[in-house]
DNA sequence: TGAACTGCGACAAAAATAGTCCTATACTGA
DNA sequence: TCAGTATAGGACTATTTTTGTCGCAGTTCA
């Protein structure tokens, strides 16, 4: 529950992974595909959304690829889930224009969007460079102020 | 994306309302799944959930029904969830006792494993009570301090 | 030109969710 | 003690979402 999707993981690991190799002017969806062993035409399609969403710029024809359009730590991994998966919602109605069905009885939507939020900035204060590095610093964490929910 | 799902919603809704309605020694399912519009069935076998892992007490025959069985401010909607969709995993992979596939080239379960505990604090700290007072308290925010990710 | 790319749209397969049905069992009160 | 109301739960189907594939058009470069 409350998973990611697969796409999304995709995306991550893609953008993690051109994070690591700056030096390779641009790579190929099938270069990353094949490093992580994941099927091919589905990361180019997750490729094809981020670069559409500004975080890639690519390059067609031979020696082609794709390569990160800003630096890796002002990327944040909301960022990419956002473009991967669309806005990103907790509660199982997407508050569009038109609102639940379950309106206006439910009276749920309310302290859960409060939650969305605090789940939204945690997501949001990641980058990909966060995680590219996070091998060699193992557990570094640090308190920050976060607004979020009390009990009373 | 992200999503709660629709179970989950009705389980929270449920204890919400039972939260509300103190004063009832007991409520059926049914009286819950009409006042809010779902499902009487699957409202049903959430509510026997809950009360299998304890978060209800059930009473069979007329007038029957559920009742919270602690405070409904020692309820956190983590454990809600956790009852209703079993464990929280942001990532794809459910790291029980067989690894991932993309293991062990994939590298981004490590960073992500983070969020998710920030996710899961976040869920921890928000109980039933809290949800229940919220018409009362709009936008009912403190500052507390939550281990997090930072970049630099 | 042709090989190696990206860019899309439509489609098919698979999996997760949502919801229904049916039967058994427990309790209540008249 | 019997009828009615309720929980308990397994099996099943339907619906939706996610995942993955195919085919074709456009691009770049040697
Ligand atoms: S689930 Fe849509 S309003 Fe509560
Ligand atoms: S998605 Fe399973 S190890 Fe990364």
């Amino acid at each position: 529950m409350l998973r990611l999707t697969k796409k999304a993981d995709y995306g991550l690991m893609a953008l993690k992974y051109l994070a690591e190799h700056p030096d390779s002017v641009s790579v190929s969806a099938k270069d990353i595909a094949d490093t992580y062993g994941i099927p091919p035409q589905l990361l180019a399609k997750v490729l094809q959304r981020l670069t559409k969403v500004g975080l890639l710029r690519s390059h067609a024809g031979m020696n082609g690829g794709y390569e990160l359009s800003r630096a890796a730590r002002t990327i944040s991994a909301f960022e990419v889930i956002h473009a991967i998966d669309g806005p990103l919602f907790i509660t199982s109605c997407t508050k569009g224009s038109k609102s639940c069905e379950l309106e206006p009885s439910c009276t749920i939507k309310e302290p859960l969007a409060r939650v969305n939020e605090s789940i939204a900035g945690v997501l949001k204060s990641i980058s990909i460079h966060d995680m590219a590095e996070d091998e060699s610093t193992p557990g570094r964490v640090a308190e920050q102020p976060l607004v979020m929910l009390t009990s009373s």
